[in-house]
DNA sequence: CTAAATGCAAATTGTTTGCAGAAAC
DNA sequence: GTTTCTGCAAACAATTTGCATTTAG
């Protein structure tokens, strides 16, 4: 169920979006570079392709792709908005408040709880949110 | 082991912090409203009892609890801190993306399956947020 | 050609700080 | 009287927008 950038691609074209040279470089090295970046962290690596590339159409280019359903946004509570590209399955994470790394997690029968709080509270689901800090095996 | 207005006002005294007016209308303001109050929500309040308390003492009083460990401080995402007063117990939260509505739930089988998650991830737990988002029953 | 994409600078938003005057002790 | 508190205005940081220019189709 993974995307492939070819995905990423025809998903843009289906929606008229136009193709461009600095918008592919964006996509490509969003796509290739996984994880949970922050702008400044896109921004950074498509400089090294075409360091005329500027803040505002990273921006944009995240923004697009998070309307679009390809990329999620992360506020993980440092001030900086973190994207990562839509997988198609749910996760959560584990993050590391000393190296700032970040382990997915998948946990169906805490899915299922949630399911079963928000039922018993009336409460009809349609996101939610969560993520353990603290510190991973290289840090603790 | 819920705190009050007592314990509130101890704790301040305790830690050498002085007394005033506009502090205390803001402090016992703070303990009576409950629930989840951004700054802005406070800032109100206090203004119908001295409409002459600012913006930044507010601010610096909800800073102030936080640090003293009574009062937390919460980012739902909406880009405005919550601040709820401290309870002694964990929750989390159900929120209404309708009317805004903040339900708190414990779920002690989620706390332990998290355990296990970092376990299984050589990872040390300091904290964690767990939020769903929808719709509650007057909503949906 | 026409509409979309881009970059700059400026606007916005929420939060935080410096400093001078007011209040607490 | 000295220290802490308060409010204003200004600084900040991250994000968002307006507009003139460039580029794609």
């Amino acid at each position: 169920m993974a995307f492939t950038l070819k995905d990423f691609k025809r998903s843009l074209n289906e929606k008229g979006v136009r193709h461009s040279k600095k918008r592919d470089i964006i996509l490509e090295t969003f796509f290739r570079a996984g994880g949970h970046l922050t702008i400044e962290d896109l921004l950074e690596r498509v400089k090294k392709v075409d360091s005329k590339i500027g803040y505002v159409t990273v921006y944009r280019t995240l923004k697009l792709l998070k309307e679009l359903g390809l990329a999620h946004q992360w506020q993980f509570g440092d001030g900086h908005s973190r994207f990562e590209k839509a997988s198609g399955h749910h996760h959560d994470h584990l993050i590391c408040l000393k190296c700032g790394k970040i382990i997915e997690f998948e946990e169906d029968e805490i899915e299922r709880l949630q399911e079963k709080v928000s039922l018993e509270n009336h409460f009809k689901i349609v996101s939610h949110v969560h993520e353990i800090f603290g510190y991973c095996s290289k840090c603790h």
